[in-house]
DNA sequence: ACGCATTTTGACCAATCGGTCAAAGAGGAG
DNA sequence: CTCCTCTTTGACCGATTGGTCAAAATGCGT
């Protein structure tokens, strides 16, 4: 009945695969004070007792979607290349991440959720795993910009900037269909062309 | 014991004052959802039913500060002035922004909180009181650039853009600051530096 | 069909939620 | 001081919160 995939059985990967989901939805559009596990379990179509019996509380259930989710959110930072052509890795870069709201909305609003409300569970992580990755490809960003392949700009806050205007179109995606009006079905290929013409007359020598 | 401005006496306006600027600090650190009347109150230093003689609920609360906002957030667009010189009115734009990002942080995050979670409040006010404004801004800054006098761009998503940069640094606070390390006091000078640099490079003929 | 581990459930718990109410307290105009 | 309005409070309400528990139901290998 056990599994090989780290001792478990196909249920449980299937019940704790549909919870996360259902998580996913609750906690990204309300926050974790916001969400109650009532509403999981409903998302999730079980009852509540039977939730709690694959996680052992709301929040290990909040834990457990933070820490999968961190990884996939550097993850396209990690793919920046110190020997690929300056200005197409980061450009390649901006493209990604903007995939990833597209893709992964309900993601960048649970992490944006987490940010703004002070980080009470990701702090440490921002400090042991982010600080360092951002650092390296500073570094990285800086030492093209001193031979002379980039113009020269704060390479923290272009990280910054970076993921500020891609995530923008996650996290504030209401907003933005608001005032773009309802003839914008997607509005996505105009967010691209804008946000590659930026970085393109912000970086190009 | 009444008073002139709208009917208030002098206890009144000094505690619902008060009531507001706690009730900013508990939603803006915690949405609507996640925070409670008691937590409000005990912020305000009132107990419960005080603090519902002056509110009638939490939701009035709530409105009170997002109606307040909209306007002293809307206040920096409407100053864009069509007869200024075009960069440095968008640039003017872009302080007045991060400046915002500096002095109203709570303010800040009580808005991202709202957008973020699909602005179940705010989203008639986007349609009616947000969207005709940056159409009109859009509209001088599109005209602008025919006019050769700033390089083109999509005016709508320049303004989200200016937006997203400098809301970056009040919403995400924690993550710059962690980011960037403790020995960087205040990130916002090198901030004003880098998207100043950033616009003018996107902006300037 | 058996037997055992896994899964699911309804009933239940103390604590907290938003909000009410009657009564007590405070403060100023006459 | 007196009266009346405004302010404050403790006690309380039903509903909901996160979580528990024993018992029932359901797999699943043999």
């Amino acid at each position: 009945m056990k599994d090989s995939t780290g001792g478990q059985t196909r249920i449980q990967r299937t019940k704790i695969a549909t919870i996360s989901d259902a998580a996913l939805d609750v906690f990204s559009a309300n926050g974790f004070r916001g969400s109650t596990v009532d509403e999981i379990a409903r998302a999730a179509n079980l009852s509540k007792p039977n939730l709690l019996y694959y996680f052992p509380s709301k929040e290990a259930i909040h834990t457990h979607l933070l820490t999968a989710l961190m990884d996939t959110w550097l993850d396209p930072l990690r793919q920046i290349d110190p020997e690929g052509d300056p200005l197409e890795e980061v450009l390649t870069y901006v493209r990604r991440k903007l995939a990833m709201s597209r893709d992964m909305p309900r993601e960048s609003r649970l992490f944006a959720n987490e940010i703004i409300q002070g980080a009470p569970w990701m702090s440490a992580s921002l400090e042991r795993d982010l600080k360092p990755l951002v650092d390296e490809k500073a570094a990285v960003i800086a030492h093209w910009m001193q031979n002379g392949r980039l113009k020269p700009a704060d390479p923290h806050h272009l990280i910054f900037s970076i993921w500020s205007l891609t995530q923008h179109y996650a996290d504030f995606d209401v907003q933005v269909r608001a005032v773009l009006g309802p003839e914008v079905r997607d509005p996505f290929p105009e967010a691209e062309a804008y946000l590659l013409t930026l970085f393109r007359r912000l970086l190009r020598i």
